[in-house]
DNA sequence: TGATCAGGCAATGTATACACTGATCGTGAA
DNA sequence: TTCACGATCAGTGTATACATTGCCTGATCA
């Protein structure tokens, strides 16, 4: 593995689970220290990061974590809710509806998942992870679903602010569930709108349980 | 002026201009004397390029230009609707009036611009580019327009494949002024539907008149 | 006492040397 | 003649030394 892939990672991981607070300055010749690797893959981690939107650079001063609160909430999903909603279209549209079938009857047992400890929490959201990459793959466009998994990171971010609990876990199964299957079922209408409404929920929930930092 | 930055305008003047060709590899060593600075700008400004798109790490053995072509353009044009047709509803509903009433006014007038010779055909893709900027402007969504602006840049790639004749850019220039007067009556829906007519106008012309390469 | 300027310092920006990996070309043997 | 193995080399990956920039601090002058 490279010390560039390695920084990268590390730092994207230590952004994404809160371990760096937005406004941290990162400041190159700490992090090569706290990460045993030289400046100059850090350099190019932190140039990638930028590019992700996780960083900003600070004019000259080295690099902060990028702000992200509450406020960017609604902006984050209403570009989520355009894009996420023309891909369940598409998917519905181009997608092999076999697999998406098969997606949707696994999503009808997931509820048993969320009864047991964590670690088949963890399958639950592999499941969904792979609902994820199955519309990616359907629509067959590359520049969306690129634009959709660089906005998935800044998601995973605002997520942390909130908990999931087990009931609105049972409910998002279920709204899943129902995507997929409008997928299979090759109704672009449909799948746009069970999209939405999960969106529209998941947003709801979010802010009504999240902790303030 | 950093040298980095110097890199990365001339790498990405050179690949929007076709001046580079897809498929052409930039070895660092190579691009640095050409460019007349040391390998290490040179990396930073593949990097930067590569996050946009513009080009590609080859696994090892240096960045090539990204591969673009009309096959391209349908997956293109496809973002494009769902991201600016969602923009001019948002900057319908957000944006402030007057401003947009002023672009209308100034893209009526536009025709003028589109007899004369090659300086004031700058001027009339100056004022089309303001009002990209005056959407970006009013939705106020940072993310939103941030997945515009690096959807622009392939876009900017594959319009030199078409050459824009007089009659289109009147045409154009009449849809645009459609657009704007949308926005500025405040009407969401009319707003997205001009945009995603003017698209599929523009879609149609590219595919009509593309000379192959 | 406050403001301004100069000097130092810390951090980034750049260049270059060295390391390592993958490819290609040549040679030898089957 | 062809295939396989090895050596050379080109080119990237990393480290580090050097240059430069901008801020901060302290001292001096008004």
């Amino acid at each position: 593995m490279r010390a560039s892939d390695k920084a990268y990672a590390a730092l994207r991981e230590d952004i994404i689970e809160w371990r760096l607070a937005p406004g941290t300055v990162l400041a190159e010749v700490e992090q090569s220290e706290r990460l045993g690797v030289s400046r100059t893959p850090v350099r190019e981690a932190l140039s990638r990061l930028s590019a992700e939107g996780l960083t900003t650079a600070a004019g000259g001063r080295g690099v902060v974590v990028t702000d992200i609160s509450l406020e960017d909430i609604d902006e984050l999903f209403e570009l989520r809710e355009t894009l996420e909603g023309k891909a369940a279209a598409l998917a519905a549209e181009r997608g092999e509806h076999g697999i998406f079938e098969h997606l949707h009857a696994e999503l009808l047992d997931a509820p048993a998942m969320l009864n047991d400890g964590d670690p088949s929490r963890r399958d639950y959201y592999a499941l969904v992870g792979r609902l994820d990459d199955a519309i990616d793959e359907a629509i067959s466009n590359s520049y969306l679903a690129q634009a959709m998994r660089s906005l998935r990171v800044h998601l995973v971010r605002v997520r942390r602010l909130a908990a999931d609990d087990a009931g609105r876990l049972h409910a998002a199964a279920a709204e899943h569930a129902a995507i997929a299957e409008a997928i299979a079922s090759g109704k672009p209408k449909l799948a746009e709108a069970a999209t939405i409404l999960h969106l529209y929920r998941s947003l709801s929930h979010l802010k009504a349980t999240h902790t303030p930092h």
